[in-house]
DNA sequence: ATAAAGTTTAACCGTTTGGTCAAATCCGGG
DNA sequence: CCCGGATTTGACCAAACGGTTAAACTTTAT
């Protein structure tokens, strides 16, 4: 009972520090963020973020393994199940934009971290568990077969669903300002993605 | 002459710099580059970045102002033309790959510079020659009033067709993984995209 | 109660960093 | 050649930075 409240406050002392840097990794990135940044914002010694991570470096690739695990799970599980190809395609845009608006910070910070240091996120970052798009390659090939979809390469499929879900997501601050919109407005905009991904997507693969 | 000659050499040591700075800047951000590496990049003494540029902000100022009005010319004249839509459309996706292509470093800059400090990008770098879309807009509304294309907002159309031009770019280590290509592979299905992308949007604008 | 283990503190460390400054050097014109 | 302006050099500066350390404090186990 005892041991169980101390192991709550050590906890909560890690768990201060790993949501600290949390937010301001996902903010500022590795070199833009001090350590005295996030002892600030924990509310801590700064000592403590070597005591409990040990260095700067250890501390950022546990918050970027987080934030890269997020968004896996749901993902491979659409990609790989066996849903026809446009209920699967309507998920996995239904899931991706929902997972991107919760988690706004996700793509950008994978972005960067893999353009960053390509090294890094290939030797010890990436997970293992990504998903094996053969399946719905197959899906793809099948439908064009059979003709229900039009002709359309699936490598570049996938690829443009993904675009069409992440990028406004990512730009949308270029966007706001090109498209001459107000926060409110942006939001509103960013609300009817899915819809419109979806409905776009499925259009463009008629026959 | 002579006087000329003295120009040319000061217009080189500035040069070198800028140069420099492009490179390192493009590759590692504000906060990971440091104003030594610069200058030895550009091989000269760390004091002249300061003699020709005062500050590192300024020296980032003046490279992401070259970067950032790279694209928008080209860009702005294709958005504005009176070309029919659909040559807009295909117009528009064959320059912007191009220049993306040729300047990879770009969109993942303009897109971390905004999304890292949006007010110095409101307030100092952003163009003022930004591309109106409003005439855009109004061709997308007359094609779908002529039934020459499916009803479809336009503000959606253009980030549509931004995102699938840029985001296999700035995401291309990802989807390099996710599709399990080579190098090779991955510049040969980038160079595909123009064709993949117009045939895409254009299948999906069919009534 | 006591000792051991765990956690926290605050001062400190050496290196790095953007920037300064005065002297040296270069250049061009008279 | 001399002079003044422009450019370059190399040493230096103070602050920032990730990290260390020993002592103090807290918690746990006996």
């Amino acid at each position: 009972m005892a041991k169980k409240e101390n192991q709550q406050a050590a906890d909560s002392t890690e768990q201060k520090i790993f949501d600290a840097a949390h937010e301001v990794f996902t903010q500022k990135g590795m070199d833009g963020t001090k350590m005295q940044e996030i002892a600030d914002r924990a509310g801590i010694n700064k000592a403590l973020l070597h005591y409990y991570y040990r260095t700067k470096e250890k501390l950022y690739e546990s918050v970027a393994r987080a934030v890269i695990s997020k968004a896996i799970p749901a993902i491979r599980q659409i990609i790989e199940s066996d849903l026809p190809l446009e209920e699967k395609i309507r998920r996995f845009i239904e899931t991706y934009i929902g997972i991107i608006s919760r988690n706004p910070f996700i793509p950008l910070f994978i972005i960067s971290e893999i353009n960053k240091h390509p090294e890094r996120f290939i030797d010890s970052l990436m997970p293992k568990d990504l998903p094996k798009p053969a399946f719905f390659f197959r899906q793809v090939e099948d439908e064009i077969a059979a003709g229900r979809i039009r002709p359309i390469k699936p490598q570049h499929l996938i690829v443009n669903v993904i675009s069409l879900c992440v990028f406004p997501f990512v730009g949308k601050p270029m966007m706001r300002i090109l498209l001459g919109m107000s926060a409110g407005e942006m939001r509103l905009f960013l609300e009817e993605r899915k819809d419109e991904v979806t409905n776009f997507v499925l259009a463009a693969l008629r026959p």
